[in-house]
DNA sequence: TGTATAATTTCTATCGTTAGAAACGATAGT
DNA sequence: ACTATCGTTTCTAACGATAGAAATTATACA
């Protein structure tokens, strides 16, 4: 009562279920039926309190239904950066798809710290969320008992294979492979890959770089390591300067693979300032299909590591685990395990496959 | 009952003020009193306590806690498009804002539509969240109606003013004058301006050509419409379009003023492919100084808006509104106004000041 | 030792909602 | 007319926390 009435709240009072009940002349119970569609409630007694409703501009107060049904309808999504664009735009997918499934989505930037991830699982937020979908940067395979959480989690990324955990991944390797290929078949013999983590086993780049060799070997070209270039950010002025160190030394390929869209605007950036023309001289392919790969000049084929399927997918599988429903066809006691699969975006900086315009 | 130890549900019973008080021996109120730092519990009994929170892994609900209390510690923040790098960047600081404040932030994008944009303002989570920054792109200044809400709110952006709501605008004017100044004054005597829309009276671009205008006349150089490129959308590839349209009519500008980063970026291409150099012959400089300015070649002198001052006065101000404090320096029944102050970001696309080293 | 006073702790109602159980009419079957 | 049954509505106890008021214990002062 002081609370609500405590003046300069700056909040107008609510009606609440009691405030409707008065007004129809009914019970709160009836008021409460009728909201959630309870099957015997008179078509009279239905109509008055609707009115009620109407009139009072009521609206269920969902913090109060959350703590008598036990859940909050919220999961929590952690993320290194909202700030990058990949990160940014997985949060505006994922928000997007549990609107849908009626849930909301409390975005949580872990900031690239150890803290921040362990925050995430263990902070304060978990009371106020129903499960959490989970991408670590900093945790690896070192920190699964960390995961062991008691509520439901979804980890997403490729930081940590394990299969005690739902997970959702992305076709790193796959992806990789197919741009290495789709080069290949369009007449490149020298292809270089940009942006590689030397020593890292896990990770985006150690699995696109993989992808890379097993395109070659299916190709039954030579892995080259002075095609390889290292790179630890993967900005595009990381791009540049890799593509320049490649060029300089007199090293041309014919393709070249970036393992992400920033390095490939970069590397377009160098192979123009060397006088040479995107795609006749070097063709480029990107990774992740990040909204201004279309805007490069040349636009700029990428693989598209299937965010829309991610989202989809870790949303999904994330609500049924709340709901405590087996996800997707895993049996009892099994836990889910998903790479979405990726896809080539062909656009102008790579040339025509030879025979016919359609992509592979 | 039922609810809580229904099988499957995927989550442990979580103990609560109950379990703890019974573990320590006291009363519940006890527990609470020791939670919330209330002044007279005897260090015994504080310690009891928290020997079994500490057992229990207690901790507090903070749904039923925010219910008693009235308030949910979440704000809302509506913006158009969390994939779009501004709005990313906003929303990072607004979230790492509010976290310092013990506030939590719901991220809703309203996806450049009127209905979402409404559905912000009265939509369902109205009951979980104690106030709303919000950032419209679709309502203007005839829909100030559906504005006046009865909870806190807080208007960022350029599309609406008024004195009836709190509001943290940019200095877009200002800024694009100081662009337009600090080109004149490293020696540029014919300065263009990209992206305008004509036509246009509010919003960022309209305000943007204008301080560029003010630009002009403090230096008493003539307005010269061949020099303004308009372009509706803002992305790479229109910066390229309107400055090869330029350029390719044989109008050369020695200093270029770019609406926002991403044409900026469009425009230093579009210079380069025409065999041009920056910023020896043209100086380029950039609104917004968006994470990747910096790693443009060359880096991208850029307007930088203040984003992390607007993400602090706006949650400064809800939160003031929210606790019925008359935020800032305003009069009771005033509300607040602030444009948060750009600043200029020099890096290498803008040729250095006579005389000094040192940035205005 | 008795009582006033202060320091602690407990009791209990309450926030707005849901839902099992009980109560109430009305209709139907015998 | 008397109970059985069904549809409909109300009663009441939760969910987990907070906080005023009451109750208890400890301390101080006469």
């Amino acid at each position: 009562m002081s609370l609500a009435d405590s003046p300069g709240t700056g909040r107008g009072s609510t009606p609440t279920m009691k405030d409707v009940a008065q007004a129809a002349g009914v019970s709160v119970k009836t008021v409460s039926n009728v909201v959630n569609d309870y099957e015997f409630v008179s078509k009279a007694t239905r109509g008055k309190v609707n009115k009620a409703i109407e009139e009072l501009g009521y609206r269920v107060n969902v913090p109060a239904r959350n703590l008598r049904l036990g859940f909050t309808g919220m999961i929590s999504l952690a993320i290194p950066d909202l700030a990058m664009p990949y990160f940014a735009q997985l949060s505006s997918l994922v928000i997007e798809e549990a609107k849908k499934l009626g849930m909301r989505v409390l975005v949580e930037p872990t900031l690239y710290s150890r803290e921040g991830e362990i925050e995430a699982l263990h902070g304060s937020q978990r009371s106020m969320i129903d499960g959490l979908i989970y991408s670590p940067l900093e945790l690896g395979m070192d920190d699964l008992d960390q995961l062991r959480v008691d509520y439901p989690l979804v980890v997403v990324g490729e930081r940590i294979f394990s299969d005690q955990f739902d997970h959702v991944a992305t076709e790193n390797v796959e992806g990789a492979k197919h741009a290495t290929a789709y080069l290949i078949n369009t007449g490149c013999r020298r292809v270089a890959v940009i942006g590689t983590h030397p020593g890292e086993k896990l990770g985006s780049a150690a699995l696109r770089l993989e992808g890379y060799r097993q395109g070659l070997e299916e190709a039954c070209l030579d892995y080259d390591p002075r095609l390889v270039a290292p790179s630890r950010m993967w900005h595009r002025i990381d791009g540049v300067n890799a593509m320049n160190a490649l060029l300089d030394q007199g090293i041309v390929p014919d393709g070249v693979v970036a393992l992400n869209d920033m390095l490939a605007a970069g590397v377009l950036h160098s192979i123009q300032m060397h006088g040479m023309s995107v795609p006749d001289d070097i063709s480029v392919i990107g990774f992740d299909n990040s909204d201004d790969s279309q805007y490069l000049s040349p636009s700029l084929t990428s693989i598209s590591p299937g965010l829309k399927a991610v989202a989809r997918l870790s949303v999904r599988v994330l609500k049924d685990r709340i709901n405590g429903v087996q996800p997707l066809n895993t049996k009892e006691g099994e836990h889910v395990f998903r790479k979405v699969s990726s896809s080539l975006v062909v656009r102008n900086s790579t040339r025509a496959l030879p025979g016919n315009e359609i992509a592979v």
